[in-house]
DNA sequence: AGCACGCCGACT
DNA sequence: GTCGGCGTGCTC
């Protein structure tokens, strides 16, 4: 309870609070402060809130900015008489809601980013809008040399006077040519010869027109019979309409039921027995199925999932359920009923996968079950198309988001259930700054709304696993309709390359011959694109080289070219050595390519498709080969990590891996942790039809527990090995990596940098943090730019935001603004 | 980034 | 005085 107020009048008026609201203004500058505060005007008290756009001046321009927070000051306060007002709002619901706030003030806060940046994660594209401003002349009437001024002046009204009178400012600036523009403008400004307004340039999208129709004025008096036949199905058509419901009949309904031409309903529309009108059509960016699927009945392992779930929804507070299953267990099943659960509870529901491109099977699946109410959200979606399911979400007329990373920002209210599937995927984490890691937002999101963070995957990452133990981790061990895990046999090719230098061992070239022969399918598996991993001579020892980044390039040998595969870089592979001349110039280490080439040799009739990023480039191409392959117009899929994630094709009975070598030997403590998530994600695609899977694996390093726990399918295993690694090394989850790169055009400037701020790190940072380096980065050099870098292993505790704030505060801005931050980096390069 | 402000030199 | 060119530093 409030004290009541005994202030007298005059006391009051002292202590008087002012309303304002701090605003992160839209304006890219290196070096302001967070937010600048705006007093409310008495119109807008009640409508300024945290989280809503607005339209503020800011240095003499005007600016579009997001209200941060709500206070009061006091009147003497001496910020008072710099304060200027909040103009408006901004109209069309592009506010974000509260939990998107959080989200914006936790990332800026942990990932050390500005709040700007923090805000265009999950603002829509209204903010890159700009401000224009409109300049009339006050007296249209008005000539150049009526004006008591210079002669610029008088030049100025003279051009606007000839543009009609009113112009856009940069218009006007662009037609007077004059050098003394401001001066000029200004005085006019002064003297009232002119009067500017400001706008804010409407969203170029805010919807879809289409024609529809009512019936016309003079529809009273229709007299059918007179009419032509396909005027008078039209009228019959849109009467029956009108019957039903208020709307407006879409043309292309209308069309399409009265079998009519267009010109015969323009005919309609001159004579008034029509009436056209525009109506706002909503683009489904994925076209929703004509009949929607029913949930079928659980089976006991999903059943026993799905009630743990609902359990978990129903307690109304923040958890982590890990959804630990394996392989072809059935997790989206799950995932439906968790959704349904959650929306019947009144509440949204996000559903994050790991690349909606490759997984528009999954979408189909949710937008089968629920239909309309899903919103599908990517970064593919043209501005229309995200603008269009923004509306949906903030409506609430689409409760459910599928979508990929970005979609943990998605604008729906009041969200009870944030499912990643596959929670282990590294495509969860953006590697651009803010770079920022949807399970941690996701969980951030989740303790925020009191929801339920639903993590699956068959290979749970090693820090998510390593929590789950202390809270909720359900299991489902079963295969859907007990059916077997597939078998895996490892074929150890140090002994195989002692009978035969061959890129498939006899077991696996025995295996596909048996695939082909019942009909059935194989995909092999190799995690490196291309024909050969690069071109050597072997007279003088030559390598191509890509110009701009410090990696060698691969062989690409269906566009004959050579092509670096960090940037864009593609150049023409070489006849002889550019060096010595030498012809010995020689393609090494397999790409998905040569083993296509290889299949052909041995299996001349086979279908082969590959995919990979070369074959997939194309709109569209991606979803065509899955379906072709799912259909059987191939015998034999190749592919990269493409091939590995989450796909169904029940007829495939056999998966190759040419080489589970590559990601081995990585120069990274992940690498094994990878591997075993690659091999155990690429087995799962076999054997999930009727008939079993077979897995083989051909490795050099047979021996490998990565290897042998992928093997047995044995993720304990793996687990039980690999965490006593990370304990021992104090690698994540027992310590954290902080990585900050230093990346410029120029090597010095680069270096340089990262020596400030390692000395800056060794000043200021607590003696319990390790600080690696500077040195230069793994990939030393990347699209033009050098790279060097300084890592800090932080015990855990230990904030890192606050390391790094504290270091880059003794930096000079330039140093500071080109630092790449990276907070749980997922890869040192 | 913009934009204003202030200082100075040229010109009415 | 007045205008215009340019460098500096601030933006509620």
């Amino acid at each position: 309870m409030a004290e009541p107020l005994l202030f007298q009048d005059s006391l009051w008026e002292e202590y008087a609070l002012l309303e304002v609201a701090d605003v992160v203004v839209d304006v890219d500058a290196p070096d302001l402060q967070p937010t600048y505060s705006y007093r409310i005007p008495d119109p807008l008290l009640n409508r300024i809130a945290p989280g809503v756009c607005v339209h503020v001046p800011f240095h003499g321009r005007e600016v579009l900015g997001y209200v941060l927070e709500r206070r009061q000051i006091a009147l003497d306060d001496p910020l008072c008489s710099k304060l200027k007002s909040v103009i408006g709002i901004v109209a069309d619901a592009v506010s974000i809601n509260e939990e998107q706030l959080h989200l914006v003030r936790w990332m800026s806060e942990h990932y050390v980013c500005d709040l700007l940046s923090a805000i265009r994660c999950v603002a829509p594209p209204i903010l890159v809008n700009k401000v224009e401003t409109f300049v009339r002349l006050t007296d249209p009437n008005l000539r150049g040399f009526d004006v008591a001024g210079s002669v610029p002046q008088a030049h100025l009204v003279e051009t606007l006077h000839h543009l009609g009178g009113d112009s856009e400012l940069g218009e006007l600036k662009d037609a007077a040519n004059l050098s003394s523009f401001p001066a000029a403008y200004a005085a006019l400004l002064r003297k009232g010869v002119i009067t500017e307004e400001r706008l804010v340039q409407r969203a170029k999208v805010v919807g879809k027109k289409r024609k529809a129709y009512l019936l016309g004025a003079a529809a009273d008096t229709l007299d059918a019979g007179r009419r032509s036949p396909q005027q008078q199905r039209l009228l019959h058509a849109l009467v029956e309409w009108t019957a039903k419901t208020t709307e407006p009949m879409p043309a292309d309904e209308l069309l399409r039921r009265a079998d009519a031409s267009a010109a015969s309903l323009r005919g309609l529309a001159e004579k008034n027995l029509v009436q056209s009108v525009d109506i706002i059509v909503h683009r489904a960016p994925v076209a929703a199925p004509k009949e929607r699927t029913v949930a079928p009945v659980l089976t006991p392992g999903q059943a026993q999932a799905a009630d743990a779930l609902r359990d978990a929804l129903n307690h109304d507070q923040a958890q982590t359920v890990l959804l630990f299953g394996v392989t072809a267990s059935g997790k989206t099943e799950v995932y439906l009923d968790a959704i349904a659960h959650c929306l019947a509870l009144g509440r949204s529901a996000i559903v994050l996968v790991p690349e909606i491109a490759l997984t528009a099977q999954v979408v189909d699946v949710f937008l089968g079950r629920f239909g309309e109410q899903v919103a599908v959200l990517h970064s593919k979606l043209s501005e229309g198309e995200r603008h269009d399911e923004w509306r949906r979400m903030q409506e609430g007329k689409a409760r459910i988001v599928v979508g990929a990373r970005s979609a943990i920002f998605a604008p729906v209210n009041n969200v009870g259930l944030i499912v990643l599937d596959e929670e282990h995927e590294s495509s969860y984490k953006q590697e651009k700054m803010p770079r920022y890691h949807a399970r941690d937002l996701a969980w951030e999101r989740a303790q925020f709304s009191r929801a339920t963070l639903l993590l699956g995957s068959a290979t749970p990452s090693l820090e998510t696993f390593s929590q789950s133990e202390g809270v909720g981790r359900v299991e489902m061990r079963q295969r859907i309709d007990n059916r077997p895990l597939p078998t895996v046999q490892v074929v150890d090719l140090r002994d195989e390359f002692k009978q035969h230098k061959a890129l498939f061992s006899h077991a696996l070239i025995d295996a596909m011959g048996a695939r082909l022969a019942h009909k059935q399918q194989t995909i092999l598996f190799l995690n490196r694109r291309g024909y050969a991993q690069f071109v050597l001579c072997r007279d003088c020892g030559w390598v191509a080289k890509c110009p701009n980044c410090a990696v060698s390039l691969a062989f690409h040998a269906y566009a004959r070219s050579l092509k670096c595969h960090h940037c864009e870089y593609t150049g023409r592979a070489p006849q002889a050595c550019p060096d010595c001349g030498g012809a010995k110039v020689k393609a090494f280490g397999i790409g998905t390519e040569k083993v296509e080439e290889e299949v052909s040799k041995y299996f001349p009739s086979a279908r082969v498709a590959r995919m990979d990023r070369d074959t997939t480039s194309q709109k569209g191409a991606h979803t065509r080969l899955i379906r072709d392959f799912r259909m059987g117009d191939y015998d034999i899929l190749i592919g990269t990590q493409m091939v590995a994630k989450g796909l169904d094709f029940p007829n495939v009975t056999l998966v190759g891996v040419v080489s589970a070598d590559t990601a081995i030997n990585m120069p990274d403590f992940r690498a094994a942790e990878r591997t075993f998530q690659l091999l155990t994600q690429v087995a799962g695609r076999a054997g999930r039809g009727v008939t079993p899977g077979e897995v083989i694996i051909q490795t050099f390093s047979p021996d490998h527990y990565a290897v042998q726990a992928a093997t047995h399918q044995d993720y304990e295993a793996f687990y039980r090995q690999e965490i006593e690694f990370r304990r021992e090394l104090k690698y994540p989850p027992f310590a954290r990596f902080v990585n900050l790169i230093c990346a410029d055009i120029n090597e010095r400037t680069a270096s340089e940098r990262a020596n400030r701020l390692a000395t800056a790190l060794e000043g200021t940072a607590p003696r319990e943090i390790e600080i690696i380096g500077p040195s230069a980065a793994p990939l030393a050099r990347l699209k033009n730019q050098f790279r060097f870098h300084v890592a800090m292993r932080i015990p855990l505790g230990i904030e890192p935001s606050g390391i790094v704030r504290n270091a880059l505060l003794g930096l000079p801005l330039s140093d500071r603004l080109s630092i790449s931050i990276d907070i749980d980096p997922l890869s040192m390069a």
